[in-house]
DNA sequence: TATTTTTTTGTACCATTTCGCAATAAATTC
DNA sequence: GAATTTATTGCGAAATGGTACAAAAAAATA
């Protein structure tokens, strides 16, 4: 429904190249299992989401899954990096065009919001803020990771806010740093919410006047 | 530590007066027993948290458990309506003293800081952003409170800046409602990266850059 | 003082779920 | 057919949420 953009791909780009692999063939796709598994973790974080659960929802069955992604932490972490991925290309194209720095905000927070509320049974807000920081207070790696995360959108929007000062959008006396810290709180406020069924109309509202704050009331 | 005000009671103004209770006395104290418990879910969430976790921690057998709080989500409910008690009492003086904006907002950051980074194994965050959130979506008793949560800290923050704008410490032109969700969101956003072990010295320095976007750089 | 009532505790249990794995069967290439 | 890779079945030990039931401890009553 969203991937109409670019050019019907007459040839598939990368396509497989089936390497005649021996033995015999997988029943699933790992690539679509994986989602799968990512869609119930985002639902229900870790320790609510059973490895039965894992397993219906993937259609593998748990020896299989186990063989494909290791044990359920190695799952869990493999899904997380898995969101994080797809989040950082709906984002990244949006972080990356040059449009004026109201404009590519607003389309910032709109991608963002369509992650936060997607879910068919309820908005599952972002893996990041919810599932995986509270797992990070026990586990080291999901830490890093996590951190990580914070860290990467920091910078996102501090080189956003850098090039609009570039630009001139912004004063010369606007730090992009503190901006930036900001327009990540304003992520994150929007994702907590949105799990807690906030309708989007005051998600927008909360998120168009954050960006008044930030770079100014003019349009 | 922070009590000493009021002078004091020399007798105690609510004395327990114990009312002669018929049967066996109880082993536990209920209050201590629900700060232990609510020490356990704000620790590890709910899913995570057995009954015999709790039982440990509170020192209460299950089926005391069960008789004195109902079911696994009934205690996890009053666990958190606990935390927002203690919350509102720690937070209350703070936003209600008349403290120039600046210096109040400073306290309260300050005291939410406290809260997030306080736990033996590392610091919890705050439970309406980590824990409570993340059931929100599939409980709707706990949906509304943490919504509520979110409103409640939206309008103390409002007042905060009604007041400012009222003694002109901020121009007539602000908005105080834009300025307390931007004050909550940088409320959430220390609340979860303070769950990722993010240090405390960071976390201030987020602090200290939203206040001086939302009341102005002047000391 | 002895007995009854009331309330809580402690032990034990139950049905179910959970995670992980071993053993075996199936499908494919060499 | 042999080798290799995956799928399926099903086991098992532990953990889970919840409860039944008797023993214990106190007040109320006789």
């Amino acid at each position: 429904m969203v991937q109409k953009n670019k050019k019907p791909p007459v040839t598939k780009i990368d396509a497989p190249v089936p390497p005649k692999r021996r033995g015999r063939p997988r029943a699933y796709e790992p690539d679509v299992a994986l989602g799968k598994a990512l869609d119930l973790f985002r639902k229900d974080g870790f320790a609510a989401t059973s490895l039965d659960d894992l397993s219906a929802a993937t259609g593998m069955n748990r020896p299989s899954l186990y063989g494909a992604f290791g044990d359920k932490r190695e799952l869990f972490i493999k899904s997380y990096r898995r969101y994080r991925e797809d989040a950082r290309v709906a984002m990244g194209n949006v972080f990356r065009d040059e449009l004026p720095i109201r404009k590519r905000l607003e389309r910032i927070y709109a991608v963002a919001l369509d992650i936060y509320l997607s879910g068919e049974s309820g908005p599952r807000g972002c893996f990041t803020v919810m599932t995986a920081a509270s797992e990070a207070v026990h586990d080291p790696d999901i830490r890093a990771m996590v951190l990580e995360g914070f860290v990467e959108l920091d910078k996102a929007f501090a080189a956003c806010f850098r090039r609009a000062k570039e630009k001139g959008e912004l004063p010369e006396s606007a730090d992009a740093i503190v901006l930036a810290q900001l327009a990540s709180a304003t992520i994150h406020t929007i994702a907590i919410r949105a799990r807690a069924r906030m309708p989007r109309k005051e998600l927008e509202a909360i998120v168009n006047g954050a960006i008044d704050v930030m770079v100014g009331t003019a349009r």
